[in-house]
DNA sequence: CTCTTATTTCATCATCTAATGAATTAACAC
DNA sequence: GTGTTAATTCATTAGATGATGAAATAAGAG
């Protein structure tokens, strides 16, 4: 029983054990690795996720993680590089009328953490980053200060325009933590357009 | 060897073992437990943090620190409560002239973080509940609800009031975040009276 | 078809972890 | 003093974890 390939779907459906050796078809498993790598390190942190809990999320040996990624530490390197590049958009999105440059900005970081593969990402940095992990701290560092505080200092004519910027940066990332960490109602389920239109004149404060 | 009570001092820094049974004097070993166990769970959060590194940072064998709170999430809960009393704080911050509330309070916020038991205490609250921890969560929750939204809504004359105190809320604790845990510059170094009088006004906007 | 290579699981190891119970010592009441 | 209780470490257990190497299977080149 369960030797032949025809049962195979079977047999793991019902027995939960895959075949040994490669599978058929052209599957995409490093991916899938990665992409429950992302969920795991975003839901538990990287001491909280296990090796075996992000294989079983997968559908996977924890060998093949090793065999893929290395060590944990090197997939959690792999899995917090975020799959789309904050800062060039914020640079962008900054370009043109000053007056209303808070409301851009406000727009594309409130409108980034909505989708649910993004906000996955988002989620595992800020938790790993803010829950002690170096690497994961130096990253979200890094985007504050290149992505936030530089692009906005430009902007901003007085000496103390870093320290400006830096204000702004962290009500943005405050903001996201009370609206999809915390989950404060009614902020946590108002639309974004609402939040835009609160916290982006008091954004603008700092700029002029 | 090390058997005479004259010389365990030198056994002890010699040899790194602690002699069994009670110690002389009259020692708070389980406060010096618990501040130990803040600590690690500040700087490496639920999970990262273990009993060993707790009990090995307080000096004290493992099984003292069952012996004392039981299990680690045991432990962990008897962390996480708060030393002092921020709720009431705010809330007396909060009484008087209207148009200095936002000083009142950003003092008192910033303020709070200074010291090192409260920054380790604060710490380990932030870390945990950002980090996951569902108890953390709720206990963070809860002081932001109770202790910023509710008592900042009473202030506010609009019918938005909550939006506006969680946005006031995710003000204070970003800029936290970016002071205390990323430390960005030069926010991270400069006075707080600098910091007050940066964010205090863009508060206030969102009082009026 | 045959050989090589990439993919996948299995079996296992050494290490670390939380937790428990027994043993040892000091403080304290009488 | 004597006995009781609280404080403290030691020895140990059962389980989880990261990691490695061998074996099995499919894809692809010739």
């Amino acid at each position: 029983m369960c030797a032949g390939s025809d049962v195979d779907s079977w047999c793991d459906s019902l027995w939960g054990m895959a075949e040994r050796g490669r599978r058929a078809g052209r599957p995409d498993t490093r991916s899938e690795v990665l992409d429950a790598a992302r969920e795991e390190f975003g839901a538990s942190g990287f001491a909280g996720a296990t090796i075996r809990s992000i294989a079983n999320r997968a559908g996977v040996d924890p060998a093949l993680v090793h065999h893929y990624f290395g060590t944990k530490a090197d997939l959690f390197a792999a899995s917090i590089a975020l799959p789309f590049s904050p800062v060039e958009a914020i640079g962008e999105a900054l370009q043109g009328d000053r007056d209303r440059a808070a409301w851009r900005l406000a727009q594309l970081f409130f409108d980034a953490w909505e989708g649910d593969a993004p906000r996955a990402a988002l989620l595992g940095l800020l938790r790993a980053s803010i829950g002690g992990n170096e690497q994961a701290t130096n990253s979200l560092r890094e985007f504050v200060v290149l992505g936030l505080r530089d692009h906005l200092a430009a902007l901003i004519d007085e000496d103390d325009a870093e320290m400006r910027a830096s204000a702004i940066a962290g009500h943005l990332v405050g903001c996201a933590i009370v609206r999809y960490v915390l989950v404060v109602e009614p902020f946590a389920s108002a639309e974004v357009d609402e939040i835009v239109d609160l916290v982006a004149p008091r954004l603008q404060a700092y700029l002029n």
